[in-house]
DNA sequence: CGCGACCTACCTAACGTTTGTTAGGGCTGA
DNA sequence: TCAGCCCTAACAAACGTTAGGTAGGTCGCG
């Protein structure tokens, strides 16, 4: 029965990655299996009778605690983008060297492939771009700017870039890390996503 | 009347890539638009009815050149992995340098963000990989192969790397470019792209 | 030459299913 | 008692797909 405005209670592992199973209302229990779902499917693919089914109640009664479909979206994402950003909080106050916590950052993308294969819900929606209401499209740009605006804020202070080129760098690792996300779920294989990244350490893109 | 069998006529345009209004018989334009709407629409979002009406003949009339949507998407994925290796043929034959080629490569990608946006059909269906029909998933897997191979092969040549890396780097190019387009259509920013590839560029993990 | 058989390419009409959504009612705990 | 939570039942639209028919062209044969 937490209120809608309550921060959720979330668990975190030890790299500051969300583990699943944190919610225990309902709408929040709606919310973590819409996202699973749609981290598979999209979108177009979340079926809300699926959904129910899946949550335990019938695809009327998710009518009771969000107006739309387009509405249950705008939450999911608004959701997942919030969980990202208290994860990469996280991530700064456990690791003082900044370069370990970029070396982390892959981490919140492998964690998904590890969930079947799954990739990032704004991934998958960003795909979907042009079929997407307006709304739930704002959520999933919120999800690209808070891991680039980390992202360029923890390159500064580890001294690979100066704060000119920040945000490009920045955007340069968020569109490959979520590259390799995706092709390894081409392949269903977790390693090719690992060689990739490694791939990219000696490349020099990231800090190895 | 193009036999079934028959090689279609395709146009290149000065940097090895496929111009559209190649096809001329009707299976061919199904072909055509069916690749067009699946790039921004993806496999779920490839409506019949829509897709007839821009042909200019009915959903029904679909069935006569193809006996399913299954098989119209997977004929949809093989032609665009053939015309995309019969490009880097061309790329390779066009430019002596193989530096010059494997700057060139981002071309391929750019060009589907230049139509409206859209992304390669491949990265689309991969994100839809849980419910693809098999066949169409391995003519997508097709178009993957096909870029890795020439990358590797290119990479070799150009001695950026030895042969025992050069499918390991192929692969994070391959990945890295992707989730640029990907990334750039979220933005709908085209030169979000090419300041991504910039950035490969001065990473080190394309040459400039 | 002329005629029927056949093929290609498209059509109308409809089917069965799935989809998001709504109306209205019932149970339960505070 | 009453709000919170969930239900059954149904609607309308959209979907892939099928049945069956038509117009035009081509071919072989008497």
């Amino acid at each position: 029965m937490t209120p809608r405005g309550t921060r959720r209670r979330v668990r975190f592992n030890e790299d500051g990655f969300v583990d699943s199973q944190a919610g225990t209302s309902s709408r929040d229990r709606i919310l973590e299996v819409a996202t699973s779902i749609a981290q598979a499917h999209g979108y177009g693919g979340l079926n809300l009778r699926a959904l129910a089914e899946e949550v335990g109640i019938k695809a009327a009664s998710l009518y009771h605690h969000f107006p739309s479909k387009a509405d249950l979206a705008t939450a999911v994402a608004k959701r997942y983008w919030e969980d990202a950003a208290a994860g990469l909080e996280v991530l700064t106050s456990r690791y003082p060297d900044p370069s370990d916590r970029l070396r982390k950052f892959p981490g919140t993308f492998r964690k998904s492939l590890e969930n079947d294969n799954r990739i990032c819900l704004c991934s998958f929606m960003t795909a979907e771009f042009d079929d997407l209401p307006p709304v739930v499209k704002k959520e999933v740009e919120a999800f690209t700017d808070v891991n680039v605006a980390w992202l360029g804020q923890t390159l500064v202070e580890a001294g690979i870039v100066g704060p000119k080129d920040a945000s490009k760098r920045a955007n340069a690792i968020f569109a490959a890390v979520a590259g390799a996300q995706l092709m390894a779920r081409g392949r269903a294989d977790i390693k090719l996503f690992d060689a990739l990244i490694k791939n990219y350490q000696s490349a020099g893109l990231l800090p190895s």
